[in-house]
DNA sequence: CTATTTTCGGACAATTTTGTCCGGTATCGA
DNA sequence: TCGATACCGGACAAAATTGTCCGAAAATAG
């Protein structure tokens, strides 16, 4: 469904938002230790994060990542898949044709555009405070 | 979604079913030139597909694939995806985590749950025959 | 039987994705 | 100022996926 990027990169920012709620910043260390993902991978999409203005990041000593407060308030879910993955999951034909078209759709179409409808607006609607929340009340987790 | 493999699979078996349908075996040749795909990789899934008795297939002159009458009306579209995906669609994290466990799981468990609920709804009712009809009637294509 | 056709199966190649290394740069604290 | 710390960014490496080649095996037609 999603790539191993955009997995690593949403559970990592649900951890930043974790800690940013504290008001603390988080190192990529303990980032890719909290979540279990591959230390230098995790950078890269870290950046990417930080590029689109998702998390904020900082260097040298008690630098790391954090959300602002605005952060916290507005990326949903939907802005780090799309930063990571793209829109090809809304875009593109479940199929494999080059393009989806409901004028000249695949014997698919129909079924395909329920489901992803759904994906975007659980995306949409979600926001990843929510997630770090229930993690904070201890009814979710980020790695086994 | 689906890997490449799988996407080339589904339009594979949609158009041999829509051969099928009138007694005619097709060629790996038409079959990949009528969904518009690599012909060498296609024969590779069209042997799975061979392997897992969901088509039928013939060597030597007159030869090609073609779907038994009780193939016709039992294969449905999950026993193509889980021959050649699997079921880590149903039985995975989301988030990547090692394995999918509502006693301990991860912040998007429950609307992961929801939305692979409804896709392994679709692939367990949706019959390759029920696609091949759309083709058949012009609503749909397998190829741009 | 023989030549031809078509699938089968294994090895190989290209591409994409995933993951690593390491020097550079900015920042902080002493 | 100086050294240590932590992110940045580009090159590199490993693995998985996608795609190709070619000879073997089976079956048919002549
Ligand atoms: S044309 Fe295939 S999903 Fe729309
Ligand atoms: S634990 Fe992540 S989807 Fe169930």
């Amino acid at each position: 469904m999603f790539s191993k990027a955009c997995e690593y990169g949403i559970r990592a920012i649900v951890h930043i938002s974790l800690k940013s709620e504290k008001g603390m910043k988080v190192s990529l260390k303990e980032i890719s230790h909290a979540i279990n993902s591959p230390e230098a991978f995790t950078a890269k999409i870290l950046q990417q994060l930080s590029k689109n203005d998702l998390i904020q990041s900082f260097k040298g000593p008690t630098g790391g990542f954090i959300m602002s407060p605005k952060q916290l308030k507005q990326v949903m879910l939907r802005d780090v898949v799309n930063t990571i993955d793209g829109d090809s999951i809304y875009t593109g034909c479940g199929l494999g044709l080059e393009h989806c078209d409901a004028t000249n759709p695949c014997p698919l179409h129909n079924e395909f555009m329920e489901i992803r409808e759904q994906l975007r607006s659980m995306l949409q609607s979600t926001s990843i405070r929510q997630l770090s929340d229930s993690l904070r009340q201890g009814e979710a987790i980020l790695k086994r």
